[in-house]
DNA sequence: CTGTAATGTCTACGGTGTAGAACTGTCAAG
DNA sequence: CTTGACAGTTCTACACCGTAGACATTACAG
């Protein structure tokens, strides 16, 4: 084995570096991180750290895969529902435990369904619900989209329930024209994130197991607009 | 008025330093942005950038609005399928124009629902499916929630179709272990976002078609996370 | 002991956002 | 016309950032 001790030959353990790193990311999300910061604290040169991980952004990588890996997939059930079910709760309760490092997962860890090889449970789900392989596919990345976006979503306050100055700002909206808007004011004022969440995984789900009974491809008719394509980005860096 | 004419006393004009923040922003993204760089592209110095909109933050926040102002939602019809559909494709559409905003429109337009004082079609499409307030406040946020995270993992590149290279490694997969994976390997190689968008939809629609169905409140057994709470962040400055 | 390569440190460069002082032009009041 | 007053604009400076490149130190193979 190449490394039986994490420690280097000078003293400095790597992983301990990425555990101060971690911590203080959690803590202070992105605005406040820095290599510097993370030197002075963890008691080591910043150059000592980009010689271990390469780039600040080789850093983010491995603090996003902490996160990651630390959430543990269940293994396929015979209940296809509860385990995309058990995925989402998986991501959120991840999420909730480290709000800020949801970024984090939505930029190196969308890079491609390589990444997602994790996600055999959800792909068997949707095969199993007897879909065609295409929409087994998209919906199974729909599913991941979705969920990451709940969480980030939720980690910048969407689902927060309105305080007293939202609500009179709502009620201030025409009568006529925002009826529903205002009708919705005090759910918004009693709003249960985790119920929201649950409702629309629920949805999401019920909706799926609708999709098998659809005969053909039923595409849209709209034009559909040209494919996203984003050149540089902070792509994770292949091998 | 006090704004008949936006060129100021000294000719430099407010709207035209947006236009080309908007510009560089929409073109190079978060990274290559910089008030310095939009100084000397736009003519002007720096710090009468930073006069006019009082922060780079507020300056982004105003690019985001920019944005979202162009996206036109439509009138509530009779079809509230129809309508929700609409809404999530003119949202696509933005995101599709302008890929590197998207991270902007979660910043500064997930803050809360007094930000979708616009969104008064999406209201009125749950609540004319007959669900609760609290089933239409939470699907409604989380119909956003998933349209945005749709749209930022788009650009984020997870739905690109894989190339050769993710090819041989997801088929180096086990094939006891990701069955399901490998299968799909054909139909992440000809993956379709248009349709995945669709069909993600689709299934979110008539997942809450049938939620009206549900007698009582359908609440899950887990134990719920404590609530995402995060300080400091960009939100909006609240005049 | 003597390379040699890995590990850690130092310095320096070009970049960032923005506070605060200084300058400049415009307009109303005297 | 003169004189403030003041908003708009610019300059300077500060503290911070990521990191390239040279250097110092160490550990181990030969």
């Amino acid at each position: 084995m190449p490394k039986p001790n994490p420690r280097s030959r000078r003293g400095i353990d790597k992983n301990a570096i990425l555990d101060v790193a971690f911590d203080m990311f959690a803590e202070g999300g992105e605005a406040s991180f820095s290599v510097r910061k993370l030197g002075q604290t963890a008691g080591v040169d910043p150059m000592t750290v980009l010689h271990h991980f390469g780039s600040k952004n080789e850093l983010l990588r491995h603090i996003a895969d902490r996160a990651l890996s630390a959430v543990k997939l269940p293994k396929p059930s015979g209940d296809w529902q509860a385990d995309l079910r058990n995925v989402a709760h998986a991501y959120r309760n991840l999420a909730h435990r480290h709000p800020r490092l949801v970024h984090l997962h939505f930029r190196f860890h969308a890079t491609g369904p390589a990444d997602h090889a994790s996600s055999e449970v959800v792909y068997r789900a949707m095969r199993s619900v007897g879909l065609r392989d295409a929409d087994a596919a998209g919906l199974g990345l729909a599913f991941y989209a979705f969920i990451l976006g709940f969480a980030l979503a939720e980690a910048e306050g969407l689902l927060r329930p309105i305080n007293e100055d939202d609500e009179v700002e709502l009620l201030a909206l025409d009568p006529g024209d925002c009826a529903a808007t205002r009708a919705l004011v005090p759910a918004f004022k009693a709003l249960d994130p985790d119920a929201a969440f649950d409702a629309a995984i629920n949805a999401f789900i019920s909706g799926v197991a609708q999709q098998k009974s659809l005969p053909g491809p039923v595409r849209s008719t709209r034009k559909t607009a040209p494919a996203i394509r984003v050149v540089g980005g902070a792509r994770r860096a292949r091998t």
